[in-house]
DNA sequence: ATTGGCACTCGCCGACCTGGAGTGCCACCG
DNA sequence: CGGTGGCACTCCAGGTCGGCGAGTGCCAAT
């Protein structure tokens, strides 16, 4: 018997339910897909599939359905990746390039996948914590208030704003210029995440007087730099799950939107993913451990350069989704929007 | 013949609607509400209803529900607001004040909004146009870039990037300083909308050398300024819409979500509501103009302080709303919402 | 192992029916 | 003249029924 054609059938199958978003039967497999057998034979394999629990047939009497599994089964080992044309690689080049700072880059990157995939689409602002340095600014706004820039060579900027009325109460221009080049010293050019030690270390550089001031500031910036809530989303193309997923959702949308909402939702999964380093991977159904998204999937590449993966983004979508062409949009967005932030 | 009663007969009719979500008929109404008259009499009354253009009935022999013009007139006339209750006021306040910077207010407002309406909540950020200036900040980011950071009274913060290799080869750090001294002596204070001939009269005071310097960063700030796609929104509460208005939508569902990503619209829509002054206005049904919304309702209202409105927040569901408590809502949180601004 | 054949299962769809809610109208009344 | 009770009429919602057809599982044959 055939392993191999076994699988074929599998891959048949999912690629049609894709397309057609009914029941597959056998007569219908064999008359699009060059098999070279019956649909008797067919039927046996499917028979043998469904025993795997690899397709469900919803009812006695249908054709069969892919299960979570038979969909996981495809996307390890029967998917051929679709390449990108030159042509759409170069205008998605060339939409990125076009953005005038990281919102911008960061808007435009998830517009621009939600309409590629035509599903609801994700992006994660570059880590805070692995982005390295650039610049620390300090600005008295007077009123006893220092307002404190951070600034990432992604070109994301973080600011806070510091009450000093019960710390330094006289503010001094020298203090703050000094503070701020010694900060600089130390900090530009470092990964955030490096940044703790040294920076502990500063205050004692300062005469007394100003101990206070200095670790106010320390504290704001590793305040900052630990919050989790400042990982940020951006998502697009939800109307798109109720265009093309009309007949995949309607009665149990709201529930997918009420998980994407959840922002913490969203994080914890990208999170989970992140092991796969800068690959893409892929959640499909109950894998993604959220009742909200049983029937969905997502892949998600991380993007930022070949070293260190800064944060991630991704594609959400029914369970019957287009899994190589999404797979192929992500990583080709990801390729190109690490490209466009490092340059 | 009573007028009134038959403004009675249509208050009863939305009420009831917006209740039940189905047709109401004239038994119906004379048992829920005490109109001291008979259900012939209702009938009566609605066949004038009908007339007027109030009311429809989707199938003879069904019950009738408000038209787009019937809702008109019953929040111009017939609709007395709620008032909030004071643990609500309460709790708003406090929920809002808890925020950290300006785009956590805003977050938690619109959060706040969406949970309170259980519909999609708005809300815009401050414009920039109209906010007065606390600072403006250079940075030079070295390798030939300098960071322009503008910090508005209300905690908005724009940066751009300025590439001066073709203009400013050798900055020196003095120029910088000197530049940011100056600008600050000319803007700091001002509406940003009254800035434009100011900043153009700068670059004179500058060495001929600097002058393409200036006029780069007033340029930039000129460009930040004038850039309406910066009217930036933030949605929450999409899920609500399939959740409650799950049979109101379902099939139109999709124009929806469509329209509220489509951000142009909204903006367009807040810009046309944005006559109305701080009071809350609303826009019903094919009063936004706008084909997928349609079926959606629009309440806004102005926020930022008593004599100039810098944005508006806003609650959009469907054509049978609670208005007296929509309305209720968002003029509480732009209520609130401006104080802490303020604050 | 593959295949043609065949009996069987069941969901889908249209036809049909009936109950009930609601209306419009009319004749009547205070 | 506005309000009311009554009545015939309309038409949707929901349930039942039966036939069609797609699809299956199994078996005997190759």
């Amino acid at each position: 018997m055939s392993d191999d054609r076994r699988l074929d059938v599998l891959r048949a199958i999912v690629e049609d339910y894709v397309v057609t978003r009914e029941p597959v039967g056998s007569r219908a497999l064999v008359e699009r897909h060059s098999l070279g057998v019956s649909s008797a034979t067919i039927r046996n394999d499917m028979a043998a599939l469904e025993e795997g629990g690899y397709i469900v047939q919803p009812h006695t009497s249908a054709g069969r359905v892919p299960t979570d599994r038979g969909y996981r089964l495809f996307v390890d080992r029967l998917a051929t990746v679709k390449a990108m044309s030159s042509p759409e690689k170069r205008a998605i080049q060339a939409f990125l390039e076009d953005a005038v700072d990281l919102d911008d880059v960061v808007d435009r990157a998830v517009r621009l996948l939600a309409q590629l995939t035509q599903q609801v689409a994700v992006v994660q602002y570059p880590s805070l914590r692995r982005s390295a340095l650039r610049h620390l600014e300090l600005v008295d706004l007077g009123e006893h208030r220092l307002l404190v820039v951070i600034i990432t060579d992604t070109g994301r900027v973080e600011q806070r704003t510091l009450d000093l009325s019960t710390i330094a109460p006289a503010l001094s221009e020298e203090t703050v210029a000094l503070l701020r080049v010694r900060l600089n010293v130390v900090a530009t050019g470092r990964r955030l995440s490096e940044l703790v030690v040294p920076l502990g270390e500063l205050a004692d550089a300062f005469p007394s007087t100003d101990q206070a001031l200095v670790r106010a500031v320390v504290q704001v910036v590793e305040e900052t730099l630990a919050e989790e809530s400042e990982e940020r989303l951006v998502l697009a193309g939800t109307a798109n799950l109720a265009r093309t997923g009309a007949h995949d959702f309607t009665h149990t949308l709201g529930p997918v939107l009420e998980a994407l909402e959840e922002q913490v939702v969203l994080l914890r999964l990208l999170g989970e993913m992140a092991d796969d380093a800068a690959s893409v991977s892929v959640r499909i159904g109950r894998e993604t451990h959220h009742e909200g998204l049983v029937e969905t999937s997502f892949v998600t590449s991380g993007y930022g350069g070949e070293d260190a993966t800064l944060a991630r983004i991704g594609s959400i979508g029914p369970l019957r989704m287009d899994y190589p062409g999404t797979i192929a949009s992500v990583r080709a967005v990801a390729r190109y929007l690490s490209r466009v932030l490092a340059g």
